[in-house]
DNA sequence: CCGCTTGATTTGACTGGCTCAAGAAAACGG
DNA sequence: CCGTTTTCTTGAGCCAGTCAAATCAAGCGG
């Protein structure tokens, strides 16, 4: 299972280097990260990694079809590898946990709005806010309505 | 119509200020602005608004719930003043024209998604992205397929 | 196995969108 | 009209991400 990524790497036109390996391995641990936990994460295998090739490896996944970004509102953009199923996500208001979603509808959900408008739809965005389980049950402890963003907002490293 | 504002305001515990009336004076005429065209049309209202000014009077509306902040992937942040009824949007891809779309589902549509994996949903955010009308149309006389990223981009004042 | 060509990474500077903080100004109740 | 409180101005600063030049390595041909 390894070298599989070598081969799809290739098979996209792109070399097979030190970097872009650390980071699919990042991207495969962790399904919703941002580039910047790539990076530290990706130092773990490669060290002298650098922020910068980071953002070129996943510009250069994210082009080729490996890997899918969301930005999710009011953060970083987050990577993920799960592609071609067009799928959504939930996200935690709370820890910026996100999970995924099948779509209800079908195939290639949500691609009918009501009225286009005029417009040519390819893609249909759809992200559902809210609190993730932990969440919910924190609040119900320490008591809730403060509406405070919590420091660990912007993780949404796990699940 | 243009006291109603000021009761508007008052009503949401805000004060009444020149700003604030040139802001969503701009907003009435722009249904989906970014913060910078926001600055400079209302300038044409009160000269001495700074930017600054903008991002709190913008925050406070949309913290009283008269304004709603869409933020598409890869753009500045935009305003709208259609609030309470969670309507999505139609973004251009070329030019960054957004329009409006009632949801399809019903009044709270949208807000099941087949898994919930234990997140308590508030919200669904609905993007669906493509090419207006008027981009297709100059896509097909000036050849397409160039992938330009069009410098009229982030736009998105019309319509 | 070696060197060459091309593509990838490093390094460093820089931008845009936005936030934070302190002081001045304006709103509005009395 | 005055005082209190909110809001605006001014100015500094932050973070995610981009751009460009120079170095370095991948993978091909020999």
């Amino acid at each position: 299972m390894e070298t599989a990524w070598e081969e799809q790497l290739r098979s996209a036109g792109l070399r097979v280097t030190r970097p872009r390996l650390a980071v699919l391995d990042v991207l495969v641990g962790h399904p919703h990260v941002d580039a910047d936990t790539i990076a530290t994460a990706a130092r773990a295998v490669h060290p002298s990694i650098s922020p910068q090739a980071v953002y070129g490896v996943l510009k250069a996944l994210v082009g080729s079809g490996l890997a899918r970004r969301i930005e999710p509102a009011g953060g970083p953009a987050l990577y993920e590898l799960r592609v071609g199923d067009n799928h959504h996500h939930l996200v935690c208001r709370e820890c910026g946990l996100v999970a995924d979603v099948d779509c209800v509808v079908g195939a290639a959900p949500c691609l009918a709005p009501s009225d286009a408008a005029g417009f040519a739809v390819d893609e249909a965005e759809v992200v559902f806010w809210g609190l993730c389980a932990d969440c919910q049950v924190a609040r119900r402890q320490h008591g809730y309505g403060t509406g405070t963003t919590s420091s660990s907002i912007r993780e949404g490293v796990r699940a």
